[in-house]
DNA sequence: AATCATTGTGTAAATTTTACACGTTTTCTC
DNA sequence: GAGAAAACGTGTAAAATTTACACAATGATT
């Protein structure tokens, strides 16, 4: 009730930092982490309950102050081990918000991350019930400004997605070709043809064949694939890619 | 002698500043701004000479302390605006860099921004005559991480500059297509042809004819155009771009 | 008047992207 | 176990985009 779990800790330090903070005109630096994931082909992101009594109930990202002997991307990873156990992610920096009344209670510059999870692979720490799963474009009303910066990581990841291989981060490490076609369409919000979408990955050469098919599923089942990271962080990026705006 | 120009400023409290941080254990807050600029068909960046002793010499970005109570970008904006004399210039945020050991004195998160500056139309305040353009590809040593944030700024702009109209903000208001070619070929390292840069840049629809031609060119001038802001601004932005990686 | 340097322009070939349909495989139900 | 339902897996032709490439026109210089 005094601390907002997002932008401060658990710790029980954390309204007095803030309020030190404050005090000293000084700038607190945090992290938020916008967590992705994918299920039931929706992409969701996972939010917990605001405490901090501005905003109390409105859906708050994962957040928490860097530590001083800590990077930003190790706090950033820190956040992620508290929330959700998970330590072995995709997990990238995306921009900085610094609006001077951004905090309520004291002046915070947050520096936010993307992350991508596979759902089914984890579970939450239910320790913390306030913590859900949201469709991403089912939420008006956050805490903070964390509306806009959650637009931003999407907008970030629709981008992103289509020109680097993170996507393969949200799904298990083996997936059919229809589990990868419905993440894209459903991060993109578009409908794709299913034989160029084939075509277009089978033509980068960096999927490879397991020689496993889906199990349960009521239909003939898809061969299951693997992403070569190995193969992909070998191949030469062009620089040129053509001019279009 | 005592403050680094770029990660401090030149207010005389800024040694204050950072052995307070350093004492309370807090971390520091700055801006550093990789201005870019073009001139004799190369891309320059502007850095300062470093006086912070462990950096004697060194080449440094402009940077400084963000204030209590002026926001990210208006930090970056004031920094441009005392070393460069310009206001009205493209500023962006580019990536946030927090490794705990950056900066010798304490530590300091900084926020880069990347700002593109047309080198004719201003005269770098020569009061500080530590000041000077350099090429961005003779670069190796220089101060504190500045050569990582450089590094991650051109490569950030060599792929924005195919994706969003910012070279122009490195040209005069009015330019050739051949002025433009350089620009592309000078930050991409690539050769172009000629014939396909201009029906490229036809066929978008963004450049007006201005019914100038180059003076002081000796050999057939070329016709002057301008960039078209307002009807790029209107134009829909797709989705959905192919997916290539 | 001749030379030099650079502008301005079009077309054909190659590549990439798009649109589109049917036989196959497995599960489920009766 | 026969038939229906659902999704898998595959190829080709048309359209669009990208690439490669050469020559006449213009203005400056001598």
């Amino acid at each position: 009730m005094l601390a907002d779990t997002s932008e401060t800790s658990s710790r029980p330090n954390v309204k007095t930092i803030l309020k030190q903070l404050e005090g000293d005109g000084v700038i607190g630096i945090s992290v938020d982490c916008v967590i992705f994931g994918f299920d039931e082909s929706e992409l969701k992101v996972l939010l917990i309950k605001s405490d901090f009594k501005n905003y109390e109930g409105k859906w708050s990202l994962l957040g928490n102050l860097v530590n001083n002997h800590e990077d930003l991307d190790q706090a950033a990873y820190r956040v992620l081990k508290e929330r959700t156990g998970l330590d072995d992610v995709y997990l990238e920096q995306v921009k900085t918000f610094g609006e001077v009344f951004r905090h309520p209670a004291a002046r915070v510059v947050t520096i936010a991350y993307c992350s991508l999870i596979n759902v089914q692979h984890h579970e939450i720490k239910k320790l913390d019930n306030e913590l859900h799963w949201h469709r991403v474009t089912a939420l008006s009303d956050m805490a903070f400004d964390h509306k806009k910066i959650l637009d931003t990581c999407y907008v970030w990841l629709q981008k992103r997605i289509q020109e680097h291989p993170l996507g393969f981060s949200l799904l298990p490490k083996k997936f059919s070709l229809r589990e990868l076609q419905n993440l894209y369409e459903a991060i993109l919000n578009v409908k794709l043809d299913r034989r160029n979408f084939r075509k277009k990955f089978f033509s980068m050469n960096l999927l490879e064949d397991t020689d496993e098919y889906e199990s349960d599923v009521p239909h003939r089942p898809g061969k299951l694939y693997r992403f070569n990271y190995e193969k992909y962080q070998k191949k030469e990026r062009k620089k040129w890619f053509g001019i279009d705006f």
